[in-house]
DNA sequence: TGTATTTTTCTTGTCGACAAGAAAAATTCT
DNA sequence: AGAATTTTTCTTGTCGACAAGAAAAATACA
């Protein structure tokens, strides 16, 4: 029997895995920011044709994780380190929200998911593994937002938690992968008052935690602009 | 000299152009909800290949406008009434954030284009052109969340704008496109605190406006429902 | 006559090929 | 040699064709 990577594939599956894989590679930052994307190369790869590859491609764009100029070259799109302000005043005004949301709509069978997640995001902490421990993070996140049931928030959200993860990946790379057990503490905390359906509290330690992590990113990007100074 | 009706369009137009038509269709209910899509009708209209339709379609489910079934039918996106409150809550929360970023952090030139959005508003209102008014209204509103130039809140917004654009026009087609003068008074209100600088006036006036079109649009569907239960 | 099964038709997903535009390389001219 | 121009190469955008899957139609069967 053939044991080959990709002899065959199910009929529209193929820009599902292009897809997903390709997200993966960009937020973990495997293909660096600026990078450029080549049809042809992946057509290779993935051993299909350039059409559903291109769909992909679409589909990334429209999600603005890559950017393409027209008749020229596509390429992973960068962060706006200029802008970070907007992405964090989003960023924390959404995790009030949804987690506000959360701890008013949520069913039963939401918390078990959000605390399968928080056992994951736990394990990977414990482990020492930045990638698992960043995506689980956002994985959680989404999770929150999607027991809200406002699926206009949850879509911005897990955009911003996108954009979070190249972020965090950055942050922690800084820092030798060294992770903090602070936040797994938080999400429990998070957890209990969702779950006691405390909507005002869910609102401040949604704000709190949002704050508290785009405060420590902040602090690494300053210092980051005084060494570039010192230079 | 030749006069055709697309004769030759340049190389990478295509999509686009199919893109914003479609797009236009669906907003204005020239297609319904719901509505098949066909990629060799399209093609036939547009004189394409299926290629440039296709990447137009995925766009546009991207943003949610149309629907497609693996292997089978695509469609135009159907308006989810059940979870009406979850839209509303949404374009509240952006009303007040858009308009108070925008008294925040707008420029001379950002009120120009808001400006002469809202003439174009006037204009359509005056000519009792429902279409018309729909969208300047969506434009005008959009160009208040440019001025306050966060793209994350920025790009919600305009996605609850269009779904709005749907919505409204059911409700001006029940009121058989009477347009009242109200709404315009209500976007100089919201120019002048903007203008002004008055971040909490701004907030203040973008949701009492925003509140007012979601209780006259939920009136006209609690009043759908009443006659409903009278048949 | 009503239901199950096969056949046909139709739509979508994928492919390989070609053309257009841009970048890179080679050539010409000063 | 250096700059401008032409040629080549490379990547993307578009096309027509084919294959796979699903719906519709036609046929067989109870």
């Amino acid at each position: 029997m053939d044991d080959n990577a990709v002899p065959e594939r199910k009929r529209g599956s193929g820009v599902k895995m292009v897809y997903d894989l390709l997200r993966d590679e960009i937020l973990d930052l495997k293909l660096a920011p600026g990078s450029p994307i080549d049809e042809v190369q992946l057509a290779d790869r993935f051993k299909m044709s350039r059409t559903p590859i291109r769909e992909a491609l679409v589909r990334l764009a429209g999600e603005g994780l890559i950017e393409t100029l027209p008749n020229r070259s596509t390429m992973v799109s960068n962060i706006d380190f200029l802008n970070l302000h907007t992405f964090f005043d989003a960023l924390v005004l959404m995790y009030r929200v949804t987690t506000r949301l959360a701890a008013q709509y949520h069913r039963p069978e939401d918390l078990a998911t959000i605390r399968t997640y928080h056992e994951e995001y736990a394990a990977a902490v414990k482990a020492q593994d930045a990638l698992a421990m960043i995506a689980t993070n956002a994985a959680f996140h989404s999770a929150i937002a999607d027991a809200g049931r406002n699926p206009y928030f949850s879509s911005l959200f897990r955009r911003l938690l996108d954009e979070g993860r190249r972020i965090l990946r950055l942050y922690y790379q800084s820092y030798e992968d060294q992770l903090p057990q602070r936040f797994v503490d938080e999400h429990q905390e998070m957890i209990d008052v969702i779950a006691a359906r405390d909507v005002e509290a869910a609102d401040r330690i949604g704000r709190e935690h949002a704050e508290q992590i785009v405060a420590q990113v902040q602090r690494l990007f300053t210092r980051n602009e005084r060494l570039d100074i010192q230079l």
